[in-house]
DNA sequence: CGATTAAAAGCTAACTGTTAGCTTTTGGTA
DNA sequence: TACCAAAAGCTAACAGTTAGCTTTTAATCG
């Protein structure tokens, strides 16, 4: 029960970058459904069981960097000045969130995502669970002044607004177009304007 | 190229039938992981191939009669009274929907989807389905004088609804609740206010 | 240093949902 | 009756995933 002095881990960490990298490859080079895990696995040397051990599913090999997602959410409520309203604050995170992944360097991994309806599950069901934990932030910020419904259904917009503005035709615009009706929406659900 | 006359098609419904319900009282006795593919078809004396002619997968069993809500939805949007406003029309069809989940006749079904991860996913990625569709026939009317974008939020918006209510302490109450914020984001989306 | 422990990786073999390919049965029609 | 096409069946496989067990190896301790 000691600091363990980093070899193990950077290893392990190794592994799980090698077997990553090599997944985005076949995938890019390939299409994702027509590389197999075993396949993965031969082509990083390692045990399909290894796999398994670094990433859950073989979905989840391909959305290896974006677990930020969901701390990124949380922070913008939970990290913010006092008195900063809540909303324009999730609609940087959301912007920034878009504009990262339009960006060219990340063009042929999206495209891949929207060309495999696995892909495009997994990638909402994922969103899901970030809804959750902001919905769980808002709630837990007692400043906020809203029920636990609200609270809930407003992390579901803001990640809707993600997901629309993703296939829409100019993203930066329709972020703020559907700011604009959260906006309204979260106004809507102050104790003093509901009945 | 002729009608059939019908033995037929029966037939074929009641095949359909037997592998749903059996499908279902396996799934309330043992619980939805304990029950194979394998064991259904046994069970219900029919080869494995036939139940997946019937059903696309697994958690479709599940699923089977929940068909109408997509149609419900769109019929909501399609066959209401001219100058009906469509808000209220949806937040009907969705507090119906509701009201049914919630009936005590189908409790222990929704207590079995409620604890299986699998068929809360399954779920959702459908009510995102519906929601697609949704979308679409509100870009249709050309009477609201919407954005696609703002069609396909509010689109969601309304799902998430549904989704919200589902596990809320009171879920006719919770409808109500969110679809006053629904309503202000489709205020607040209309061309007259947006900048 | 050598002995020990536990994490990490490996191997094999299976399980489970799902599909392809092909044959048999059966209702409907000419 | 002969024939067609839909429905159902059978076998075998594929792909993702997991369980069970063994081997390697980094780290710790006497």
């Amino acid at each position: 029960m000691t600091e363990p002095s980093g070899r193990r881990e950077r290893k392990k960490a190794a592994t799980r970058q090698k077997i990553a990298d090599t997944a985005l490859r076949l995938f890019l080079e390939r299409g994702y459904d027509e590389v197999g895990i075993r396949d993965i696995a031969a082509e990083a040397d390692v045990a399909v069981t290894t796999v398994f051990s670094h990433f859950a599913s073989k979905e989840a090999l391909v959305f290896e960097q974006d677990s930020n997602f969901e701390e990124n959410l949380r922070g913008a409520v939970e990290g913010r000045e006092p008195e900063e309203p809540l909303i324009p604050a999730l609609r940087g995170e959301i912007q920034a969130l878009v504009r990262h992944c339009t960006a060219d360097s990340v063009a042929p991994v999206w495209r891949m995502i929207d060309g495999s309806p696995a892909l495009r599950e997994y990638e909402e069901s994922m969103r899901l669970r970030h809804a959750e934990s902001l919905a769980a932030a808002m709630a837990a910020d007692t400043g906020l002044g809203r029920t636990p419904t609200a609270c809930r259904a407003i992390a579901r917009f803001v990640v809707d607004a993600y997901s629309v503005a993703r296939e829409a035709a100019d993203p930066e615009a329709a972020v703020d177009e559907v700011f604009r009706m959260i906006e309204a929406a979260w106004a809507a659900a102050s104790p003093a304007v509901s009945r």
